[in-house]
DNA sequence: ATTTAAATGATTTATTTGTTGCAAACATCT
DNA sequence: AGATGTTTGCAACAAATAAATCATTTAAAT
């Protein structure tokens, strides 16, 4: 809205070239530029003491094609200030012409750029911290997705596995993936990731690891994810796409802060552990060409 | 509009006792109230996926006397949002002393979100579309991803499962991931998947694909990485990170705007697909709740 | 002072809006 | 099963909306 508000600095510039009433009308806008994006035309214009007709006329004076231009305009500027940056996974294209894959491709790795800056909100942070608190204090992890969640899941659990041995997988062949819980603790907490539409086997799982006194903690896609109701620490993450799937990015962006905020914790002996890990893999030739500690990842 | 937001807080409490119609519609007004405050009721039921009537036994629901002071609600708290974005930003900084743990989220997730925006440099545009027209031409798709490529080779072989049967993972217990490619012809493409330090498995097998005949293209790290040489063509994405590790958030990225490419290039034949696979997953209850198709990616 | 052009106000029109009533579909419980 | 109550989709409605049209006023120029 403040920088480069292409229509703000043209009502300005032509300020002088309005008629009386125009620039009643024009004054009122720049002055309340919310109102213009959330009531309607007569209210702003009754607001600015002008007729109705002279929004319209305003409107074409700028150029445009109409009123509706300008409140969309408006609109959009609250949009941004409103929610930070996230709001550019909306819309497709609507340009009713054929879409090509370029424009495809762009706008969903806007979006997805978007949506991980939205991440970076206040209460976003919050809890993250907080979940890798609570991660940092279990005996183990039991680390849990199903579907396509199990993607995230699988990538935390590597990466845990390279740090140290607390952190137990809760999937296997044959449908024993919740074998492992057997032995649980109340001292222990378990990760669940699950986003909509909602695998039943993580949540009875979950459930069952409550019951048993196990922490829970969640990577899910809303305040009323059935998740939120079993766990002590939940972080949200948005999943929408202009695709037709739901996005895991900033499922997995989220999975990969959380494990730096837990090996960032004891830098040493995260160190240690990556040390024996590279040792150990480099023995079994894991990997082409001889690799430094500092550039574990795979 | 985050603290005290009585009707926000309201709509999770009440959520449970919902019908399905109405969660849907309130999920909706819960993830987008800049939205509500900004376009008319239609739209916004069109948006939530309901019908216009829902919106208004939304309200009712929630104890308005109609639709327009739901809006008006989220009307207001937008008002505030516009400076009160100012606000929050103002929050984070004269916090000063903010917590070393959200001095490291907050790196990352900006950190990420730019690596994101770089990937729609025109050329980065220009090898997906090359690397999703080769896969598409493809009669069976072989998706190689070890180590920690794995959670992103087995997130696209999900995808494409959910889209057709022309996907075949390489993976597998007791070493025999590579069994599949038995019977590859030059007719079938390989996806390979492997960033720094390049694990040798995935390249042995990559070599082996190529001297059947098989066409491989790949999402690495680099102009210099081994499979660069194999590859007829390749995607690069950075995988810095300011962590001990390395990041897969951009590839993951990359590896959804290739399905997303490959499933809006037939959308007929992918919305298809995705009934087949949402009618066969109901009847085995794989969800918590009724999904509609749309709704797909987990 | 008269003419002319622009600006403003009032009126009308075709849409679009939020709401409501009703019937079909659905689930629930004897 | 059969009956009952809820949920859902549809279509109709009146109110409100933005824009177009026409009439009136105002200001400027000859």
């Amino acid at each position: 809205m403040q920088p480069s508000d292409s229509l703000r600095e043209q009502m300005i510039a032509q300020y002088d070239a309005m008629s009386p009433q125009l620039q009643q009308a024009a004054r009122y806008v720049l002055e309340h530029p919310e109102e213009v994006a959330l009531v309607s035309m007569r209210e702003v214009a009754r607001l600015a003491g002008v007729q109705p007709a002279t929004m319209t006329r305003l409107a074409k004076f700028l150029g445009l094609p109409g009123y509706d231009e300008l409140r969309a305009h408006y609109a959009a500027a609250l949009r941004q200030g409103g929610d930070g940056f996230a709001a550019k996974v909306r819309q497709r294209v609507d340009g009713g012409s054929e879409t090509v894959a370029s424009d495809i491709a762009i706008h969903m790795l806007q979006g997805l750029s978007a949506q991980l800056a939205k991440l970076c909100e206040p209460d976003s942070l919050r809890r993250l911290e907080a979940t890798a608190d609570r991660l940092r204090s279990a005996r183990k992890v039991y680390v849990l997705g199903l579907r396509s969640s199990h993607a995230i899941a699988w990538h935390f659990h590597y990466v845990m596995t390279l740090l140290g041995e607390r952190s137990v997988h809760l999937d296997g062949p044959g449908g024993t993936g919740g074998d492992a819980l057997i032995r649980a603790t109340p001292e222990d907490v378990m990760l669940v990731i699950s986003i909509k539409p909602y695998a039943t086997g993580t949540l009875e799982l979950a459930q069952l690891a409550k019951e048993k006194g196990v922490g829970i903690v969640s990577i899910t896609d809303s305040e009323v994810s059935p998740l939120v109701a079993l766990s002590e620490q939940a972080i949200f993450c948005p999943t929408e796409s202009d695709s037709f799937f739901h996005t895991l990015t900033p499922a997995l962006a989220v999975s990969e802060v959380l494990c730096s905020l837990l090996a960032e914790f004891d830098r040493p002996k995260t160190l240690e552990a990556l040390q024996q890990a590279d040792d150990h893999l480099s023995h079994l030739n894991t990997w082409r060409s001889p690799t430094l500690s500092a550039t574990l990842g795979q």
